[in-house]
DNA sequence: AGACCGCACACCTCCGTATGATTCCCAACC
DNA sequence: GGTTGGGAATCATACGGAGGTGTGCGGTCT
């Protein structure tokens, strides 16, 4: 049996980055998160944010749209495109509509001009860091679903998506050209790598990888 | 046997509802969604594009932010109070962000600032006719599954929670003080009224239902 | 040597359905 | 008002089909 890594889900305290070039703006957002419990990492600039330590810790992210070297915008559909969900909350002080719905249709959580009101940027946060603590749950869900699947043959594979498709075994046998008998011993294999303990379970599994690509 | 209503999709061509007081405003985008072909209905405040005939008519909103009597952004909230999923597609003389920044959050489509280009508003109503279509089909087919779950009796959806949570017929007998034999035609009736062809087919049933509040 | 893949026999459990019957309740009909 | 009919719910017996597992065997490929 292969062996089946557990997460080990250490739940990090969650950390709000800010990134603006502005020393004075990072110091106002530090000490305004700092003073509702919240762990902070400031940076002045996109690269500087990209090289910290902990790459991929909880929280969300402050990020100013204008940015030294990148549009704020640009950077966040980088940071799409490298896989990175961290929530963001975009500031600006002279923004126009059409970089919000940019930003919004993106997926930013929040949008908001300079100056804004500190409890609408901690609101911002604070939902931020909870949708990142939802989308996290998710994606520890599906990635341990992942790595079971993955350690499936590929004739269990096939088994498994004909079986979770509703197929009999022996219809499963007929399309594969099996045995019936071939097919239970895959399906047998598949419901204990899946550790699935019913049909339905393993349903619902296969469910889950197709819709969440 | 229960009648099972037929969804009888007629399949009607989308319309772009427009809603401006400003006839200028109305014409123009009229005839502009026109030479593309597209269906329009034109209205000048939101009291008559509700008192419509057509109320539930398949396509997109072309709203003005600033209406008579009732502001843009309250009326998307009115609409989605009634159910009412027709996306919507803002346009503002005078926005500002945070306007944006609501509209978008409360699920507009897209936000687009007077003067626009033609292709702009083209683009966002294509998009929103193709994302009400595919609500629609989602729609339609929960709709149908709504109508077999609620033909069932109360036993028969109590053992078919069971049964899709991966419970065997003596566990779900042995759950609700049912004998196997009883547990068994209340799962056939469940089969039968659902639809169903497989035990997978009403596991993915179960969870559409689930999901879809 | 260890995986993946395949098959057969045997045995047990579980599922699905048909037949038949009983009870309760509610509504329609005379 | 009583009768009748039907749906819902319950259970029993019985049978055939489908699922699950264990034992044993053999092949291929790395």
């Amino acid at each position: 049996m292969t062996r089946m890594p557990l997460p080990l889900t250490t739940a990090q305290a969650p950390v709000v980055c800010i990134v603006d070039d502005d020393a004075a703006v990072r110091e106002a957002l530090d000490s305004l998160f700092r003073s509702v419990g919240l762990n902070v990492a400031a940076f002045g600039s996109a690269a500087d944010f990209l090289a910290r330590e902990n790459a991929n810790a909880p929280g969300c992210l402050v990020l100013d749209v204008r940015l030294p070297g990148v549009n704020g915008l640009d950077f966040q559909a980088q940071l799409a495109a490298m896989d990175n969900r961290l929530p963001i909350v975009f500031m600006t002080g002279h923004g126009d509509i059409p970089m919000s719905v940019r930003a919004m249709k993106a997926g930013a959580l929040d949008f908001l001009s300079k100056p804004f009101r500190d409890q609408d940027m901690l609101d911002a946060v604070s939902m931020a860091i909870e949708r990142d603590a939802a989308g996290r749950r998710e994606a520890d869900a599906i990635g341990a679903l992942r790595r079971a699947y993955a350690s499936l043959t590929p004739r269990e594979r096939e088994v498994m998506h004909h079986v979770t498709a509703g197929l009999m075994n022996k219809q499963v046998g007929g399309l594969l050209g099996l045995s019936e008998i071939t097919v239970k011993i895959h399906r047998g294999n598949v419901m204990r790598k899946m550790a699935a303990r019913s049909l339905a379970e393993l349903v619902r599994q296969a469910e889950a990888l197709a819709t969440h690509p």
